[in-house]
DNA sequence: CCAATATAGTTTGTAATACATACCAATTCA
DNA sequence: TGAATTGGTATGTATTACAAACTATATTGG
């Protein structure tokens, strides 16, 4: 069932909840693509960091939770160990695979751009109440959790 | 005041929002993607259209609102108006400035879109039951209505 | 009133990101 | 065991965005 098409809902109502969906992700992308510049990373490496964070993924996985081609996370990945921010390592029950992890240095990194993360949202989150963002934390992790693709 | 200087918030509850919200702005921006190249549209063409759809602006405060370089713009908007999305209009009061506003065509293409976008965020929207969704839509527009850079 | 400065936008050259294709190595399957 | 599949890399290309230099118009201070 679509969310169109459940009952009780006026129409219109659907869409300006994705039109304000919409909106968040682009002022959120906005935060998130600054954190990022400002710590000479890419929004996709950024992305990894966060992923890695307590995972750990071969490439194929990796690339499925990126949405991204196989192709384009060699470099990424290429770079982000050149830095010294995870390292590839090669598994040992199946010689194709190569495994991905954050080294020391990756975690502390991911750490703080963790911490660093709600200063740059914090223009969004704290024009909303205590109540209220309790709330609206609970709304998302609801939707987040029965999405496929998250 | 900041988000994590409200009293009554757990430590940790703040953090869980803003992951949260990157989360859900991942998920959503992977269907604003698809949604473009679907429509053969890059991202930031399609955000240009929902953009103008009630607004004409200068190529100045379009650069604003999207928080790219003007010379980036230039490129973009010329290829939008090649493809007969938006014309260039030039500003009688000051023969500077240049307006953007959308085509007919890119009125139909934009409302097309719009509603499109309810079928890609369905798997997240429609998780929600209608109340939550209610919930989420008011939450979600308190917090832009009072954020800055939105 | 005009020279200096500021603003609006374009042009051009460059860097980063992602994709597709072709490819190699290891594994699985028939 | 040979054929097909899977995991990953290498290479060439297209797109996107930026910075710096430039043109044209507008504004402002002397």
């Amino acid at each position: 069932m679509t969310a169109r098409e459940q009952e009780g809902n006026a129409i219109g109502a659907t869409d300006e909840l994705v039109d304000a969906l919409a909106q968040t992700a682009f002022v959120t992308m906005g935060a998130l693509t600054r954190l990022a510049s400002d710590n000479d990373l890419s929004l996709t490496q950024l992305r990894v960091l966060a992923i890695l964070r307590d995972r750990r993924l071969r490439m194929t996985d990796l690339v499925a939770y990126l949405g991204l081609e196989k192709s384009t996370l060699t470099g990424l990945v290429a770079r982000a160990e050149a830095r010294g921010l995870v390292v590839r390592v090669a598994n040992p029950d199946d010689r194709r695979v190569v495994d991905v992890t954050l080294t020391d240095e990756g975690h502390v990194m991911a750490a703080r751009l963790t911490k660093d993360l709600a200063g740059y949202l914090d223009p969004l989150v704290s024009s909303l109440k205590n109540g209220e963002q309790r709330a609206l934390r609970e709304l998302l992790v609801t939707a987040l959790r029965t999405t496929p693709t998250a």
